[in-house]
DNA sequence: TATTGTTATACTCTATAACTATA
DNA sequence: TATAGTTATAGAGTATAACAATA
């Protein structure tokens, strides 16, 4: 019987999607972690940076929500990040215990350079694929999210 | 334009599709670590006892390509399974500087909890999917894993 | 010399708990 | 008291480099 995928029943069960989905997202984080890192950052800053970018002068608080961390966890990077230079913590002035990050200059030239390897990270990853098959591969994903957060 | 998925071309680009995976890997990955946690184990420790499963008396080197680590790492994460009881090394009477590892009683018993939760987590991720759509998606990630390793 | 595995050491990411400052 | 953020500490996973044993 044909799936109309070109796969058979047999073939399709022989392995778990979540065990899939884990080997595929190591070798595919791996790969984009030496890419960032060859471009002078990471994951957790790049996910930092593109989080400020799509909304500047964030608090603390709203930027750990995005980038899917703990408060004390993005401290952390951001302790990292304003020691390099890429952002500044400012405080709130309507409410003086909010801190307010911004990405610098040099900040800046760093996501800027985190995005063409972003950029190229992603043409990689969809080689031999159609545009239809990109898309209908976000929305699998996105049903996957949604499947474990619900 | 109807692109046959229910997407049109605006929606299709708005997300990098290695984005996309991060996240929904990043989801899925830690709702699996607390499904593993709980039944007493761990992601590392599931993946080299269903390696040794599936092949049983490997040599070191062999189940360090299988799981996707490293020889010291995976002798780190052998020294707490033997510790713990859950496999044996022993040396490869062929050669000696080979050792084989193998699976103990209880380290099946905890195969087969392991099992349960990965299986549990499993049905919870292929909610709202069709056996054909979680053959496509694993035929879908099974190209961005080539397209990052070649 | 080359290979298999171990040990020593260290780095990154993440977390919880206790704390400070502010509201 | 409650909230935003920091600091101290720790744990998991991974890695490289130097080493020992064996081939």
């Amino acid at each position: 019987m044909s799936t109309g995928y070109g796969y058979d029943r047999a073939v399709m069960h022989q392995q778990p999607i979540g065990l899939v989905l884990t080997r595929t997202s190591r070798a595919v984080s791996r790969a984009f972690d030496e890419r960032l890192a060859a471009a002078g950052g990471s994951l957790p800053v790049w996910l930092i940076l593109l989080a400020l970018k799509t909304q500047p002068a964030r608090s603390q608080s709203e930027l750990a929500g995005a980038v899917g961390i703990r408060g004390a966890t993005l401290s952390h990077h951001l302790d990292g990040m304003e020691a390099a230079g890429l952002v500044t913590r400012r405080r709130d002035p309507a409410s003086r215990r909010t801190s307010l990050v911004e990405m610098t200059e040099a900040g800046t030239q760093l996501f800027l350079r985190l995005r063409e390897a972003a950029v190229a990270h992603d043409k990689r990853l969809r080689a031999g694929l159609s545009d239809e098959e990109v898309a209908h591969l976000a929305a699998l994903l996105a049903t996957l999210a949604a499947n474990v957060t619900s």
